[in-house]
RNA sequence: CGGGUUGUGGCGCAGCUUGGUAGCGCACCUGCUUUGGGAGCAGGGGGUCCCGAGUUCAAAUCUCGGCAACCCGACCA
């Protein structure tokens, strides 16, 4: 390609709305487009990076078994109805109605679509299949934000694997974690696997593949000493045990006037510290008024508690919902004996006596709180955020957190939707088993951005080889016969290598071709000019390391295509 | 959905307080000079000032209503 011909609309300055180091990069580019709020457009050069990095993702999914389909991206109420999902997906599914009135919807994944095409799977011996497509997503987000990190229409792709037994996904969700692995290497974008939620998905396995980034919208407990990694969604630590003092008090009231916060009672004469108090949460699940109790100094993780639950609506209770539920105000809130609203109890309050709460009773406390024996618990579970500094559950050094990007997710999907859409097949015994899936998805657009958050300098973007728009760019310095000449038949001498080569052969000043050159991120760049003519050289550029060496012009191609093909691997 | 910020040529901004019909830099077009790191001079083109209503002789500017975008949080298979 010819940069005259060529559409890239460089900026100079980034828009002002721009603030993620990709999102202000790719636009200043020339790579994207915005035209509302989480929809891009991809110009020439972001459509090149787009179509190189599916050709990985699908180059690797192919390597592991994977054949390609195309399914629909609009589909019926009906079967998102059929799986339950039509009420349980929300808002964020785009949802409107054709010219009969019948209701259809944008697809946020593609679990039910894929599942009744494979409910003509009629036998074990057809298993295991894995199917995928690179297909648009619609999701309604609440907030789309910084470029093409989080947008409501983007590529994605979603694989799903069929197998006759759990052994079969186990060996399949191996597979994807391979798989995914070598993907995101050759996409240049650190990445590690993280134990994750599966949200309303059910199943047992998750892991999200995480990349640190300050544009990340993911917090990730990690451990340095050990490999222990896990979304804060999923993430335990290992608490000290407190003493709760050997003798086991009967339940008192007492008063504490003006008391109302944690922080207030840990003060407060007769009162008790905050990790020998109960915090109680007053939260309405699918419109059911429900108590959450942890320990005082411990924050609830609201999807740790939809994970519990699997309730779908989850909103803190309205002051009159509280004092209507326990006939007082927040501050003086507690669980004992409450058996009129379900009860769950964070798991670190297991065991724990002795402890200090309110008493549902606006300026008094119980002290002398037995969790087990004061409490109507209807659910145990584990609900508290690990915070940082606290101790690894693996090995015990303290925990930190760090800001991540979510750039894949894989994870086991078990029977749910082949026993709702039948996808069975007979075994080797002639009777008919659901079939065990698993789920695998990957964001096209969002690896581009996280490639360009993990590969960036002051001056711009820095591709890895494998997904740049162009390998290679010879930059005119002049556009005299000679230059021209020579840069011609280099340009056509690699493209006969099958070299991706842009000739910059734009009438601009050597700075201009220099800074967008670098602001694109091409890895090579071959400067032309006739001083180094005239010595017989070219200037070869190195973009990561920002250096570069003169080159008998004989020598450009053979040394350019062996640079390529090498960082290709 | 809550909080905050912002809407003025393609991009970055000024003008708004104190109404008088829009300006600067970059980019773009023409010419001349220049030419290995975002050139200089001269000339030129381009704007429903987010939308609507109101006040006024007159609104980018004041009032009211709406819309949009961005940031933080909530939310997010």
């Amino acid at each position: 390609m010819r940069w005259s011909k060529l559409f890239v609309p460089t900026l100079r300055e980034a828009p002002n709305d721009a603030v993620a180091p990709s999102h202000r990069l790719l636009i200043r580019g020339g790579f994207i487009r915005q035209l509302h709020a989480g929809h891009y457009s991809l110009l020439p050069l972001g459509w090149r990076v787009h179509q190189k990095v599916a050709a990985i993702v699908r180059e690797e999914i192919n390597a592991i078994g994977g054949q390609e389909f195309l399914l629909p991206t609009m589909h019926p109420a009906s079967i998102w109805m059929e799986s339950g999902r039509w009420d349980t997906m929300g808002d964020i599914m785009f949802r409107f109605q054709d010219r009969k009135g019948a209701e259809v919807a944008l697809g946020v994944t593609h679990e039910e679509i894929f599942a009744t095409v494979a409910a003509e799977l009629s036998s074990y011996k057809q298993l295991p299949q894995i199917w995928y497509h690179i297909q648009t997503k619609f999701r309604d987000e609440a907030r789309p934000k910084s470029g093409l990190l989080r947008v409501r229409e983007f590529a994605m792709k979603d694989s799903y694997s069929f197998d006759v037994d759990a052994a079969g996904l186990d060996a399949a969700f191996d597979a994807h974690d391979v798989a995914y692995k070598r993907i995101f290497a050759r996409l240049g974008i650190p990445a590690f696997g993280v134990e994750a939620s599966n949200g309303a998905m059910g199943g047992t396995d998750s892991i999200e593949f995480m990349t640190v980034a300050d544009a990340g919208e993911d917090d990730v407990i990690v451990c340095r000493a050990c490999d222990y990694a896990a979304n804060v969604e999923k993430a335990t630590s290992t608490l000290p045990t407190i003493d709760d003092g050997d003798s086991v008090a009967e339940i008192e009231k007492f008063p504490t006037p003006g008391v109302l916060t944690i922080a207030a009672l840990e003060e407060f004469d007769g009162g008790a510290s905050a990790e020998r108090q109960l915090k109680t949460l007053v939260m309405v699940l699918d419109e059911v008024v429900t108590l959450v109790v942890l320990r005082g100094d411990h924050q609830l993780n609201l999807q740790k508690l939809a994970d519990a639950t699997a309730a779908i609506d989850i909103r803190p209770a309205g002051p009159e919902e509280t004092q209507a539920a326990l006939g007082a105000r927040p501050g003086s809130l507690g669980a004992v004996a409450v058996d009129h609203h379900p009860v769950i109890t964070d798991i670190a309050l297991s065991g724990r006596v002795n402890m200090t709460t309110g008493a549902n009773e606006d300026g008094y406390h119980f002290r002398g709180v037995s969790v087990a024996r004061d409490l109507h618990t209807s659910q145990w579970a584990d609900l508290r955020e690990v915070q940082p500094g606290e101790a690894c559950p693996n090995c015990g050094s303290p925990l930190e957190v760090d800001r991540c990007i979510e750039i894949g997710h894989i994870f086991k999907l078990g029977t749910k939707f082949s026993e709702v859409f039948d996808v069975t097949v007979s075994d080797a015994d002639g009777k008919p088993v659901p079939v065990v899936m698993g789920s695998y998805g990957i964001g096209i657009g969002r690896n581009m951005a996280a490639s360009v958050e993990a590969n960036n300098d002051d001056k711009g973007m820095v591709w890895p080889v494998s997904i740049a728009p162009y390998e290679v760019v010879i930059t005119l310095m002049r556009l005299d016969e000679e230059t021209l000449a020579e840069g011609e038949r280099i340009y056509h001498q690699l493209l006969a290598e099958g070299i991706d080569v842009l000739l910059d052969d734009r009438d601009a000043r050597a700075g201009v071709k220099f800074a967008d050159a670098e602001l694109c991120g091409f890895p090579y760049r071959i400067t032309l000019g006739p001083r180094g003519l005239k010595a017989g050289e070219a200037e070869l550029g190195y973009r990561a390391t920002d250096t570069n060496e003169n080159i008998a012009l004989g020598d450009v191609v053979s040394r350019v295509v062996d640079l390529v093909k090498a960082a290709k691997v």
